[in-house]
DNA sequence: CAGTGGTCTAGACCACAGT
DNA sequence: CTGTGGTCTAGACCACTGT
């Protein structure tokens, strides 16, 4: 697979392009699970770039998950799929699209408030503080899936009330019209029974179980952006996610521990 | 807060004494939430370092998501609490020791037998090849949590029946006499109720509100180490994570996205 | 032994932010 | 303008793996 075409002038860094090509590589079934990848040295001839510039290429996917690296062996690709880790920060919006069901929303509430105790603890702000309320039923292809109460400090998005189509994806208003970027969030769940003036809206028995949902969001320097309680139905929704370990980067068992105490 | 002494005898790796030191700081209060830490040219310069020496350390830092760097402006302490991300992979006496809680755990089964299908397909063996299978009720301070059932694959493990202690941990084990590392794993949560088999074990009323977790374990390579069919009480229990997006420590909006197509 | 990844140096040019 | 992080070079030594 190697050597190729590198774009010197391109805006695109090297060690990107580099990156792009491997990976390409993987997608198209030249390296399959288990394979090594080229090495450091034989990119960094057959490419002509430097040592640093190819091990930022391959590192770039050690930390992806995409390979991993044994000292003295080589880097291999990882036989775990689905690069992108499921149950990410992501809308309503996003998630349904991304597993092919056609999301939509009926706004039951889209107001500005005080802020009551628990919404004011979770978003840092004074109890009373003007905040931004959004309830929304969420449906996928028309079939009742949650309810979803957002709530947002009024200070960080003005014009949210007059400018923000509530049906629409508030993530990407956020982004486009407040230039904030919801990066990380922390998240409750727990298990329980639905009352009955939920399950009346939600379409299922009283006393189904359900996910509760707690979730404070927050912009990549702290600053929480949004604070959300939501319920949805267990019949309908299931959690999915990877979990990791802190060390999925580190070195292997022959080099790590023993000479180097991490953490 | 600099300079400070480095070693450079040490086996430690320079970049790694130097994040250290900045974390050091961090938890001390010498350096706060938005504040800048050094810039990579001052670690450079006062450390007597090369300055890609000082960058390995600051990026570390961003990459645990401790820090994060604007270009043209600095890098800056993140306000987001708790650099161990929650719901990690770790084990039942990991996690209930992280929290404070004494774990302990009542053996129902310890066997090797034939993999059924469900299992068989999680851990990508023939139907009907050899399992161990280990079952156990979990407890914190005395006080029973959930019912877990691992399975593994017998090959793996092979003298496992013989030489482990099932009060003990399972990870810890697996790591330490068989070289297996549990990296990363794949989980599915799902709501429910629970029957009156497990209600009686768990000691909860029949028809409680419970969490159904199936997680799969897999090593670095993507090799399936351990399939788990777990109950958790809803009311002892909650699962706290957090969710970050892709994006995390890429540059921010003035430099990201318009000049580079980042997947 | 040769080949691998892990670390490190001493420079360089660039885009961008703030003055 | 200066200072910042982002990228890149052309070397170097080391520890480790497999032969």
């Amino acid at each position: 697979m190697l050597p190729f075409a590198l774009n010197r002038d391109s805006v695109i860094p090297l060690y990107y392009q580099i990156q792009q090509r491997l990976l390409e590589g993987i997608n198209l079934g030249e390296l399959k699970a288990g394979d090594p990848i080229p090495s450091e040295q034989e990119i960094s001839e057959k490419l002509g770039v430097s040592r640093m510039t190819a091990r930022q290429a391959v590192k770039s996917l050690c930390h992806r998950g995409v390979a991993y690296s044994l000292r003295g062996k080589g880097t291999f690709i990882s036989s775990i799929k689905l690069e992108k880790n499921f149950r990410q920060v992501q809308s309503f919006t996003e998630e349904m699209g991304a597993l092919g069901y056609r999301p939509s929303s009926k706004v039951l509430a889209f107001e500005a408030q005080p802020a009551p105790s628990e919404v004011a603890e979770a978003l840092k702000l004074a109890v009373g503080e003007k905040i931004i309320r959004l309830r929304r039923l969420r449906m996928a292809n028309s079939s009742p899936m949650g309810l979803e109460c957002a709530h947002l400090p009024h200070r960080l998005c003005p014009g949210l009330l007059e400018t923000f189509d509530p049906r629409t994806s508030l993530y990407q208003a956020l982004w486009e019209n407040h230039g904030i970027r919801v990066l990380v969030a922390d998240e409750v769940v727990e298990a329980g029974l639905v009352g009955p003036k939920d399950a009346r809206v939600l379409r299922v028995p009283s006393r189904s179980p359900v996910f509760l949902f707690n979730r404070t969001s927050y912009a990549r320097d702290g600053q929480p952006v949004e604070f959300v309680k939501s319920i949805y139905c267990a019949d309908r929704y299931k959690i999915v996610s990877r979990l990791t370990r802190m060390d999925w980067e580190l070195p292997g068992p022959s080099a790590g521990r023993r000479t180097m105490i991490v953490d």
